[in-house]
DNA sequence: GATGAATGAGTTTTCATTCAT
DNA sequence: GATGAATGAAAACTCATTCAT
């Protein structure tokens, strides 16, 4: 019975624990999807606040500033999207062609399906405050960790030829980010063929040239 | 002397008249260059007027609004640049491979030499109120007909192979307009070099591909 | 069993009491503490919570609000200070002149050891909300009729030479107040040594003037 | 004619900052008075700005934030303050203990009829944020020089006798400082009864005391 | 008893805009 | 033409207070 109520009491804590947990998710994924939206200066914790139904002083019982909250939001978006493509990146066989293929294609399905409005996170970072921007340009880093190691061996497996790894990862992390932005407003079939010539498009920046 | 008076009437309201001109054109390139810094939210008045040594006031008497401001200097911005692309892919002769080789590299010359923050407002328009963000797509728009004329004629004289125009287009696109960011602290012949890469670089989204 | 059922009852509801009282005490000395570094308007009960290392939510299980928190805080502080006060100078005897310098002394004394900070409450009390400051008020009138029985006393003994008891009082308050502030980051010798310089100025208000 | 203009326009631009000169002192006569009544917390822009009946932002323009107006509110004070005093103090001659009088008379003078409010500023400086805090020490170290300058003047002549020079003018600055809260109410005539009390008390301070 | 969560009113601060001169 | 002054609405942030559990 003690040892019952021992259990009881950590479980009560558990699911205090979890219940804030969830809460400030719930925020984080409003935060994201807002910021995402507008980007940082155009959303005021205002907005936040209405469109979780709370008002700002809840906010700031959870963020002790804007910036903070930004910046987890930033975080925990980043987190999630980052394991995913580092697993796909682990555990698939295959060529470096193929693998780079399936990587380009899940980073840019992730940005569509889930983070619809992610890409003002990496696109113009200087729009935003020092603090934000430094877990901005940290995500970014992994992200580019993850195409850069697939990249690098398919050049030295020869299997593909670029004039320099680096301008190579730049152009197109570039183009990936604005596939939200083209598209916003197709239906499903129409995104998913989109996002098929994107990707085919963008092979072609590692693509060996042909004889001439 | 009536007529003297009359001649120094028109002349001295035509010298005022210039002066008015280049004090709009200050203007406008200060604020052109404060919006690409930092984003349309980020700049107040106050910011622009500091850095033209002005008062806020001032500024009113020239621009309406704050947003009328942001489009006249936009509209500047877009026009001249414009204007020299077209220039460029009409006067010029040779393989379409050859002018959009030109094309890519003068577009990106003049944005990293001469509006080293402008492209910024081709990055995330939806910060932008609606009127400057018409602009923006319609400048951008513009653009994009230079480089697109281009494409279709390589494609059509089978130099060029490509998934998609439009693909194509947007990751060049993409691509050139962070171009700014990546020379951004390097020196006149590294930032040479670093653009020549990336040319070299996109001129492989339409380039043919290898037999294998 | 019943009765040691009973008995239990009892003594856990007294100890329950005591543990309210005790907890209580706590509070009380933090808050004062608190009120008296900072002022009232400084001090939120955030900050009072966080000292005591309970949320804010605890503090109004004992207190209805921050007024009366801070009515409880001085009545408490003030009772134990003018009860050993009023002790002082009924049991002492000796001349009125041993019996203030004493009651001066052991004033500073209190406040410099035990209410290091509380001294402020009696400087600016108009910063107070009104209900708190009533009671500072009445705190100060009943410190100051012990010291003024004893100056009148002594007065009426000519013993003492005074401009005003009136004025004479105040000034010696005014000046006993600062003390803390005074021997603020000294050491123990130090400090004693600078209270009784202190209580030895202070005497000179009440003492007959040389004749010249 | 034309130096007519030139003086003309030096002129009106003269006016113009007398103009501002005077708003300012405005804005700074008001604010000293509000932090005076009611300390730095308790005073909000709003409440100054209603009392000036302008908006909160018309005080943005000229200050840059509340510690910003509340140090030039406390300096404007402080250096006609201070400056009154050191004229006194240099101007005067007599004997030393004539001169301490009627500064001491002057100080409280000023304060209760001029900055009725301004102890606030001198005592519990703890509650004053870092800026304002520091300007307010400074002040209290150019007041205090100016009295300790004559006590040890008078000290060496033998005129006075003190326990210390640090405390004498320790006990005098804590109880001029609270002359206004006493004499508050009272009318002229009274006012200066009291304040001639006051003085001849604090002169105890610096009294040879009597032979016994 | 105690806590975490939420609230709403109030405070400081910013800024586009207006206007008299 | 240009400026200094003023405004008002909105944003970030604080905090005493309430309440369900």
């Amino acid at each position: 019975m003690n040892s019952q109520a021992g259990v009881d009491g950590a479980a009560s804590i558990s699911r205090v624990q979890r219940k804030r947990g969830r809460r400030i998710q719930e925020i984080l994924t409003t935060a994201a999807e807002l910021f995402g939206e507008r980007g940082y200066d155009a959303v005021s914790l205002d907005d936040v606040a209405e469109r979780l139904d709370v008002t700002k002083g809840s906010l700031y019982y959870y963020f002790a500033s804007k910036d903070e909250l930004a910046v987890a939001a930033i975080e925990t978006l980043g987190a999630n999207w980052t394991a995913r493509l580092e697993r796909l990146a682990d555990t698939q066989g295959g060529s470096a062609c193929d693998r780079l293929r399936a990587l380009i294609r899940e980073h840019m399905a992730i940005a569509v399906g889930e983070y619809p409005a992610a890409l003002r996170l990496f696109l113009a970072p200087s729009t935003w405050p020092d603090d934000p921007r430094a877990r901005i340009k940290e995500l970014r880093r992994r992200h580019d960790r993850v195409f850069r190691g697939i990249v690098e061996e398919g050049v030295a497996a020869g299997e593909f030829t670029v004039t320099t790894v680096e301008t190579t990862l730049q152009c197109m992390h570039a183009a990936m980010a604005q596939a939200p932005l083209w598209t916003a407003g197709l239906d499903v079939p129409e995104c998913d063929e989109c996002l098929d010539e994107l990707t085919h498009t963008l092979m072609k920046l590692v693509a060996s040239p042909a004889e001439n």
